[in-house]
DNA sequence: TGCAAATTGGAACGATTGTTCCAAAAAATT
DNA sequence: AATTTTTTGGAACAATCGTTCCAATTTGCA
């Protein structure tokens, strides 16, 4: 009976990413908004109820969305410690596919400007974290059970340690840090893990 | 012959420091920096141009003062070891003081932020990261003259590896890890470089 | 004490912010 | 084909944004 939408929710999701991701909340206006995505003003509000409401569906996405990669690399069958070690290497090549700087973790990027106002934003970071540490402690457990790695080091300590290493590299990558310098960090970090 | 200022410059950049950190650039408000350093429009405009020259005024102090108490730690004098662990742990205790969250570095808040799109920002987050970076590699070639660090190790990828460690407690802490985890973080990163 | 110079408070600026509202357009059902 | 329901486009809203300007005030020097 009602007219259908004529637009794709998902796809408006991945517009409004990438306009948050680039100009952070704040400075993202809704006007970025509506150019970015296409849809009215109308729609948008009917849609998603206000400028926040946009914001906290596409951190929804956004998080569901890294941890399915991060489950992904779980299930990837290969070396766990192989495993981390490509997603640190992932985090940290974002920068390098041209000269710009990359646009970074949303959930990074957007803790760090409105979770201290905002409980919802702060709860959806603080469980993206601890998301992170349960996928790298459940790694870490299968590179202990393969040897790869001590099995009487603390594997939830080790976890956190890790999900620190992610996020000291998308700072470093913030504060201009070059290639090698990343390199540097994740062979440490590994190799913290692996001693 | 002039009429001499009412007010103490620094005092205003503490005030304005304040707000920076607790609201960031884009929330904070003129209204915001007028109420908290308590001179008129009129002065702030005079003295700083604009908003933007007041926060990079603010940066400057802030990263002035950051860069001389990490080299008061170096100067201190004691182990170098104990040196770089004090200060992780000066880093992660920032958020026990009570329960509200603590308004973390402006650098690394304000880099995500606006560093994007203000190579001012930019430049002065970068030139941050390398002055720690800087100070790390000083204290451990001290910790390996010492020999509380292996000789053989190479100096400058464990300073970047710790200054990443740096921006990761602080992620971590935006992020709402409690303070068991940040300290699993540090007994990790300690044992890294150690070994 | 009076002149000069600079700061100060506060009104006012246009522009932009997020949001609301309404009429026109469009599709599905009867 | 008519009706109903919903979306859509765009005008309009008050509020706030950063900034400018002017008049009044207050100081130091002659």
């Amino acid at each position: 009976m009602p007219r259908p939408r004529a637009f794709d929710p998902d796809a408006v999701l991945t517009s409004a990413l990438d306009v948050f991701r680039a100009k952070g909340y704040e400075a993202a206006s809704v006007q970025d908004l509506v150019d970015a995505t296409g849809l009215s003003r109308s729609s948008l509000y009917a849609t998603f109820g206000d400028k926040h409401g946009l914001f906290l569906a596409v951190l929804d996405r956004y998080a569901t969305e890294g941890r399915a990669a991060l489950d992904d690399l779980c299930a990837c069958g290969g070396s766990p410690l192989g495993a981390i070690r490509t997603y640190l290497e992932r985090t940290a090549s974002e920068a390098a596919d041209d000269g710009t700087p990359p646009p970074g973790c949303l959930l990074t990027n957007v803790a760090a400007e409105v979770a201290s106002r905002d409980p919802e934003t702060a709860r959806r970071a603080c469980n993206a974290r601890l998301g992170m540490t349960e996928a790298f402690d459940h790694l870490l457990r299968e590179a202990q059970d393969e040897g790869e790695v001590d099995a009487a080091r603390d594997s939830t300590a080790l976890a956190r340690f890790l999900t620190g290493a992610v996020f000291g590299l998308r700072g470093l990558q913030k504060a201009g840090a070059c290639p090698e310098t990343l390199a540097d960090v994740i062979d440490t970090t590994m190799a913290a893990v692996t001693a």
